[in-house]
Order: structure tokens, then sequence, then C-alpha cells
DNA sequence: ATCATTGATTTCTCTAGAGAGGTCCCTCAT
DNA sequence: ATGAGGGACCTCTCTAGAGAAATCAATGAT
């Protein structure tokens, strides 16, 4: 006998989060401003600590919000960089010594740190898209205003870059795709693979991500203009920094 | 003065977290297999349910399991959707009857599903890019395999899709690009920006997310060969069921 | 054979309380 | 003015326990 065709009424914490969400959505809290805290919607609710919490962590999980470890919890913005996809790779840019990075943060300054450089055997699905078992891997992460947004991880095929200088910490003027080109093998066709997921620990760590931030995953191959492997870079990008933007024809 | 130069230990639902997502990444434990649940971890690690809990609630948020209530919690799978960018919105696809998103379920089946179309008042970003305070709207779920895998909401200008089948729920023979073709609006350049974030209520239920689940989120402006817009349309995406591709060359 | 019921198992929700540790501001001595 | 110290406040972690609700398999009646 099935009892209630109602639909259930939501538990506690869920109706204390949808009347924060709404006091966000409205307007009434702003950017950065403060949230009612655990203490606060005990009081207010009469409810117990974690019942409190768990309404915060719905909130927090939709990245609507996030905690402040002794100091509160605060409503978050959301400023993202732009990143081109189709335009930003074109001939003129990483022609002449201009970094591809520079054109998607419009003069925001940028940094490159812990940059590794090594010579690696490559996984089973890195082998399967560069046809090389062995791969020169070049790692570094990026920070825009201090504040680090993306992890890169770039695989060339050990036999076609060996000797030039994407074994080097520093590629010189015009970055990897000037030297590919040094080498006779110009990139002239990218595809991009998007995805979007939740961090793990290391990425976390990383990115410096708060709860309730994904992921996107970029995973890039260059070809060459005779269809040959040269480059695959997987990027990892905190959610909250970007908008990928992609231009194409009919 | 500082006490501990030694980074913190992590709590112990951490650990308990760590042990487990190993063996998930081992391949101990794989796609639908039961991981031990709030009662086997109380007994293994002699923790309290909430601790227990917490270790649990790691894993669902970082998407790699689903929990399952009355039955437990299982590793999960990701099998997804290839939605092509680019080469998805050729000429020849939309001229000829034939939908766009066979090319994207490769033969698998879909449905579309609450289907609304309505002429509404543009909200203040949607007016801004389709240049016009009018605008039909159409809303729309589809599904693959039974499963709710993306809504979009398309908006047109009043104006120039005023008595055409885009402003009926069936829009007849190659959809709404085939009717902007007829009337004289071929679209001619897409731009579609890409941004991946936590969903919200609505969506969650719309979506049938599970916790852990990001979304997609797309927004595509079709625009005619004189530039003019004639189509914004933005699609949430159960970010586990797919894997954008983007084509481009250098 | 089919169907309804029951019982065991499991997740979900919540209460009450407590200590650790980070943050922030005010106060007081220099 | 400047800086150190202290205390109020806050989130984070965890314990112990209990009832609600969903799932699933086995049991028993039709």
């Amino acid at each position: 006998m099935s009892e209630s065709p109602v639909p259930h009424e939501p538990p506690i914490y869920r109706r204390i989060a949808d009347g924060l969400r709404a006091r966000i959505l409205s307007g009434e809290l702003r950017d950065g401003d403060r949230l009612p805290g655990e203490n606060a919607l005990m009081a207010d609710y009469a409810v117990a600590r974690a019942t409190a919490r768990q309404a915060l962590a719905v909130l927090i999980n939709e990245g609507l919000a996030v905690p402040k470890r002794g100091s509160g919890v605060y409503v978050r913005l959301f400023k993202p960089i732009r990143r081109h996809g189709s335009r930003r790779l074109s001939r003129e840019q990483w022609g002449q010594g201009r970094a591809i990075w520079d054109a998607d943060t419009r003069g925001r300054p940028f940094t490159v740190d812990q940059v590794e450089v090594v010579l690696e055997r490559a996984s089973e699905e890195v082998a399967g898209v560069l046809e090389s078992g062995e791969v020169w891997v070049r790692r570094r992460r990026y920070s825009v205003d201090g504040r680090p947004v993306q992890l890169a991880t770039s695989s060339f095929p050990a036999r076609l870059v060996q000797g030039s200088a994407i074994t080097l910490p520093d590629t010189g003027p015009g970055g990897v795709y000037a030297r590919l080109g040094d080498l006779g093998l110009p990139p002239a066709h990218f595809t991009e693979e998007v995805r979007a997921r939740m961090p793990g620990p290391r990425e976390t760590g990383l990115l410096d991500l708060p709860g309730g931030t994904p992921v996107i995953v970029i995973a890039r191959t260059a070809y060459t203009a005779g269809g040959r492997p040269v480059e695959l870079n997987e990027m990892v990008l905190d959610s909250a920094a970007y908008v990928l933007q992609y231009d194409f024809d009919a």
C-alpha cells in the first residue's frame, strides 16, 4: 500500500539551505558577504551543529559559498578568465614570440610555476594517441593574480623532439610550438576534448580549490598537416576561474 | 611561535577515504562494485557513524562513488557521449532533415521530454546577446537510454521568427536551423561558451544527478553570415555523461 | 507460478556535546 | 605609532546514539 502520494517534505537542513540560497540569488547577499555561520543557524533555527553544518555544506557544494576556517562562510564570486579555443592558436600568435597565454589573460599578469621536464614511459592512453612508447613530459602550473588556476601536462613523442629545446626547461621565444616549427613539425590541426569532474586531492591541493569547485579537463592533441600527432596537452582548470570559448563556422 | 613545521596529519575520515580511493583507482574495486558501507567502516576502523559517512562523502563528492539509499555505495562508471562542436553543425547535417543530435549519440536512442514553447520577455543577458527584448523560448530535456542527460533552452528574437514553425512545439524536418534557413536567416557562425559548476536543486532534480556530479553549461550563439544573432541556446549537461570535442586548424 | 508481506540491511537525518585550531580585533605596553 | 598578547569567535573533527525511509531477499498465501 503506497502511503503518501504527496512528495516528501524536504529535510530541515535542506530548507535552511534553500532559504540561504534564495537570499544569495535575490541579491540580498552579495559577492564576498558573510553568511550566517554554524552558531547563528543553530540559534535561529534551533537545530544541532551538525544540521547547521549540513545546510552550509549544500551551498558550499553548489559553489555558491566558500568556507574560511576560523572566520566564516562567504558568498562566492565568479570572475572568469576567457580562454579562446580556435582563435588563440592562430599562426600569427605562436609565430613571433608572443605567448599564447597572453591573449587569454588580456594583459593580466600570469606566472608559471613548478616546472618539470622529464623523459617518461608513456601511459597506455598517451601512447595510443601519440603513437610512441617514450615521451618527453612538460608539467607546469599557471597562476593569475597570485592564484593558481591551471595545471598543464604536455607530452611529446621522444623520437621527434630529442635534442630540441622542448627537452629543456626554457623553450625560448615562441614556446614549444615555435620549436616544433623549427623541427619541421608545425602543428596544423588541433583536437580538444573537454570534460568536467570533481578534483582529486592532488588537484585540490595544487590549485588550492575550495569545496564545491569542479575542474575542467581539456585534452588537446596537436597534429601536423600530415596528420601526425606531435603533442598531447592535458590541462586541468579551476572551473571557477575559466570560461572556454570556441568559434566555428557552419 | 609556529609549532609544527610538519604538514598536518590528515584527519581520520580523510585517511579512510584515501584508502578506499586507492582501491578504486588500483582496479581492485571496479565499476558498479559495492563499497564497504557505513556499518562496515564503523567496525573496521572503530569510528562513529558520522565519521564513516564523511569518508564516503569524500568519494561521492569526487564523483568516484554513488550512494544508493537502502542499498549501499557503489563505484561509479564513466561512459560518456561524445558531442562534436565544430563538425556537428556542418551544413550537410542540418540541411536534409537529419537531427543534429543523431550524430552525437551514434545511433543510441534518445528521447525529447518536457517540451515547452513560450513567448517571454528576455532577461538582461539574453536581451544583450540577441538584441531583442522579446524572445521565443524553447525548453526541452534530452534523455539517452532512459536517463536524462541534458537540458536545453533556446531563445530566438521574437520579431525574426514570428509566425514560423519555431513558435510551435513541432518544428518539422531539419529542426529550427532548417526553419531559420526558410526565413532567409541560415546560421553561418557559432560561438560556444563553456563553463562547469555544481548544479542547483532544479537541475539536480531534472537531470536526476547523484551527489558529486558537476554540470557543463554551454551557451551557444548562432549568427547569420551578416553577423546577426538569431539564436541563443543554453545547454546544461550532466558532466558524467559527456565529452565535448572541438576541432580546429591552426 | 504469482503476488503480497515481512524482516534484515542500509543509507539518511538529526540530536547533544566537546576539544582542536585558525582568524580577527581589541587592548596594553613599548 | 607600533607591535605583542589575549580573548572572542568561528569552522573543523569526532563521539555516541536513535528513528525514518528505501531496498532486497526470503517467506508464505493464493
